[in-house]
DNA sequence: CGGTGGGACGATAGCGTCCCACCGGTGCTCTATT
């Protein structure tokens, strides 16, 4: 064990350059390379990555990421070959037919091959894979099987087909966000055996972001606490809201209101774009992001100060995800929500979908032209219709799933109104109690009389402004109240 | 639930007002046209 612990200190130091593991890495890192399928749960900025491009370099074979995103497939390309290994190569839809040929037939030439669950699942890309010895398989943002699975992505439901055909030697099940029911779910739809599976579980506590929630009489009042908020934070912020036109508008409204650089990102930008814009806000050409839950996966960026939520996420896991892209740096940063009644009406009508009846989906024969009797739903309900579901099946799935999407509103919903401690209400639902050591940067209602002023965030930059319009400065004077330091 | 866009209507020239219907997130891949 501790031979083999220093082998892994060697290889980590010559060829990634670091002198200490990070909580969880050590361990996962034995856990995996003895052969124990292990899910690990590290927070953001706990060296994920270090977990399986380690043992790509130390074992023989090929290891195989799976990646929700084919951004993310490109960054993990780069910076492996950033460290010099060159036998690194992704596998999705934006190689043409000739370069995934290519790739096909050079997998022995590999040390690593990044792929998406969609593309894995199909018969020449398993049967390529079937020929080569897979030292490793790793399923990076694991939390996917579960949150996307179900109603979005169900190719990452096949991924338990794609075990047992691969037989990969070591299982490695990655994410920074799973609640003991999340962790549990992901072994079973994995078709493991809950007490075969390793797990390995860190805090998601994060001691240096400060919790608010702010209640507000309407949107509007809504927004004009945003704009007081942003104002006085400045850079760097992202501020998530629930609908692509409303990020746009708010978007383009603060970046007239104030002196701040705005950038509106959600799943309808275009490609190019989106890429610009993530850039920018990297290297701080832009100051602020105001976004859908389509921004933050992949996102890199130390010095995030600030998360504000204009509408509530859709679950409290989805809400640690977003707001943990802050303060990773270890300064302080803040996440508040901005809350009205009724705000959680948009979350419940996103976790609705509208299914033809049992009847009709038993008459459906799955081809090109039932995208229109399917609507939005009709990829994911086609997908069980081929894997041979009921109607009735169909339909039970998804009222389940409705259900516990209802709830899991709900629960975000206990968090607004929490009114003990915001953090000791987020930690319970990761069954998570500890020891939380200062009641005066832990959250709005330990330290009610917080002021944006006294978290001590780094100072803002000064630029130049915008001359102040005088109902600006009534504002100003009229919200002048606790939290708006 | 709340915001918005379109149509009807009213009172009378270029609009205001009301009501109703509608919509709201996340991404992979393939395929048939431009």
């Amino acid at each position: 064990m501790t031979e083999q612990i220093e082998q892994i200190r060697a290889v980590m130091k010559r060829v990634f350059g670091f002198d200490d593991f990070r909580p969880g890495q050590e361990e996962t890192l034995l856990k995996t390379m003895t052969g124990q399928p292990t899910l690990a749960v590290l927070p953001t900025g706990a060296g994920k990555t270090l977990l399986y491009q380690l043992p790509g370099v130390m074992l023989d074979g090929l290891v195989v990421i799976i990646t929700p995103l084919i951004s993310l497939m490109q960054d993990q390309v780069d910076r492996l070959r950033n460290v010099g290994q060159s036998r690194v190569a992704a596998l999705n839809s934006s190689l043409d037919y000739q370069e995934q040929r290519w790739v096909l037939s050079h997998l022995s030439d590999l040390d690593f091959l990044f792929t998406s669950p969609e593309t894995l699942i199909k018969p020449d890309v398993l049967r390529a894979l079937h020929n080569q010895t897979i030292s490793l398989f790793v399923i990076d943002e694991a939390h996917c099987i579960s949150q996307w699975g179900p109603d979005f992505r169900p190719e990452y439901l096949l991924l338990n087909q794609a075990l047992t055909t691969l037989k990969p030697q070591r299982l490695l099940m990655l994410t920074a966000t799973a609640t003991p029911a999340v962790q549990d779910d992901i072994i079973n739809r994995l078709g493991l055996n809950i007490n075969q599976v390793s797990r390995v579980v860190e805090s998601v506590n994060r001691p240096n972001i400060f919790l608010a929630v702010q209640h507000l009489d309407n949107q509007d009042a809504k927004r004009r606490r945003l704009l007081e908020l942003v104002t006085k934070l400045g850079t760097s912020g992202i501020v998530y809201l629930s609908s692509r036109e409303g990020a746009n508008q708010l978007a383009a409204w603060l970046n007239e209101q104030t002196s701040l650089r705005v950038a509106a990102y959600h799943a309808g930008v275009a490609p190019i774009d989106r890429y610009r814009i993530q850039q920018q806000f990297l290297t701080g050409t832009l100051d602020l992001v105001v976004a859908t839950s389509a921004f933050g996966m992949g996102i890199d960026k130390s010095d995030i100060r600030y998360v504000i939520h204009f509408q509530m996420p859709v679950s409290l896991e989805a809400y640690v995800q977003e707001i943990g892209r802050a303060g990773r740096d270890s300064r302080q940063a803040l996440a508040i929500l901005l809350y009205c009644r009724g705000d959680e009406q948009i979350p419940l009508l996103l976790g609705k979908i509208d299914l033809p009846s049992a009847e009709i989906l038993d008459q459906i024969k799955v081809g090109k032209t039932t995208d229109t009797i399917l609507g939005d739903a009709a990829h994911v309900v086609s997908f069980y219709l081929t894997q041979g579901m009921s109607g009735r099946e169909v339909v039970n799935v998804f009222a389940k799933l409705e259900e516990k999407r209802a709830g899991q509103v709900q629960r975000m919903l206990s968090y607004v109104q929490e009114d003990g401690c915001r953090r000791q209400n987020l930690l319970a639902y990761f069954g998570q109690r500890e020891f939380l050591s200062d009641k005066f940067t832990c959250c709005d209602l330990t330290n009610p009389d917080w002021v944006v002023a006294d978290l001590d965030l780094p100072p803002v930059q000064k630029k130049v402004s915008l001359p102040v319009l005088d109902w600006r400065s009534r504002l100003e004077s009229l919200f002048a109240q606790p939290g708006l330091g």
